[in-house]
DNA sequence: ACGAGAACCTGTTTGC
DNA sequence: TGCAAACAGGTTCTCG
């Protein structure tokens, strides 16, 4: 499901709930995700309380009291479902693990295909962590333009699109922004990442930052998998200019050019031959 | 060393 | 209608 806007959108969601509560109670229903769900994750979060919630890339990183880290990865189709004090809570299939807050909201960490994960890392590891150490800038901090996205494709003989997919590159876009900003920007996703020229790498850092920021603004996009915390849609696959659009029209201004599917990588991509090249 | 492809899972959509 | 194949917002391992 996520990519970085759906992330940062669930952490959006989560923080007005979660924020300064302490975890009463955790259930572990089922153990192993994409890794084992750490020994004692449990017992090591239950009476904590939760400082604050920050996004790395598409990980979230709940900062718990004590210095502790709870980290989380959503895969493809987990989604975090926040169940107020109010309602009443059934655990639902693949909800892996609950947990109960001091004020009685659930919250239940659901993955049907178990792509997701959850560690539990100290506050001054998480930087070394394996899964965050290599990651490349964060699209919209200031690490990220063109000179910096120029320098990683420069060596990179694989189509941009892919390159682009690379967490090293940039970390946070996935299939669907990737397919997007080479739309905005109006480049090929067949180009080989070393032919951007530098004039263009600077306009595709711009895209990048520019439909993250616009499909965070919009609650991410909601196709099958996403939904925020609460229960409500992103609507950012309204704005779509190429993703899932094959066969109709280009929406650049007089373009005129129908979009087309191709698979690179064993990943659907979606672009105009007529304006992206 | 790099890049393509397969594998990991389950659910939903598509096509014969 | 029914069943099988294809496909899905990700990451990581293997193989050439």
């Amino acid at each position: 499901m996520p990519e970085l806007p759906e992330v940062e959108t669930v952490i959006r969601g989560l923080r007005p709930r979660l924020d300064g509560q302490r975890l009463v109670e955790v259930t572990v229903r089922r153990a192993v995700l994409r890794k084992p769900v750490p020994e004692n994750f449990a017992r090591r979060l239950e009476g904590r309380r939760v400082r604050f919630i920050t996004r790395r890339a598409k990980y979230g990183l709940v900062h718990m009291a004590g210095g502790l880290v709870l980290l989380f990865h959503l895969g493809m189709s987990g989604r975090l479902r926040l169940v107020p004090a109010d309602k009443a809570f059934t655990p639902e299939r693949h909800d892996h693990i609950v947990f109960v807050t001091e004020q009685g909201d659930r919250l239940a960490f659901n993955d049907a295909r178990r792509f997701g994960l959850v560690d539990l890392v100290d506050e001054d590891d998480v930087a070394s962590h394996p899964l965050l150490a290599g990651l490349g800038p964060e699209p919209l901090g200031n690490a990220f333009d063109g000179a910096h996205l120029g320098a990683r494709l420069k060596n990179r003989r694989t189509p941009i699109k892919a390159a682009l997919l690379d967490q090293r590159v940039v970390a946070g876009l996935g299939n669907i922004y990737a397919s997007e900003a080479l739309a905005c920007a109006g480049i090929s996703p067949r180009r080989g990442a070393h032919r951007v020229a530098p004039a263009r790498t600077a306009r595709l850092a711009e895209a990048v930052r520019q439909v993250l920021t616009r499909a965070i603004e919009a609650g991410g996009s909601s196709l099958r998998d996403h939904i925020q915390p609460d229960g409500a849609l992103g609507y950012f696959q309204h704005q779509f200019r190429v993703y899932g659009r094959a066969g109709a029209p280009c929406l650049t201004p007089a373009c005129g050019g129908t979009i087309v599917r191709i698979v690179q990588a064993g990943r659907a991509s979606f672009y105009c031959p007529a304006c992206q090249r």
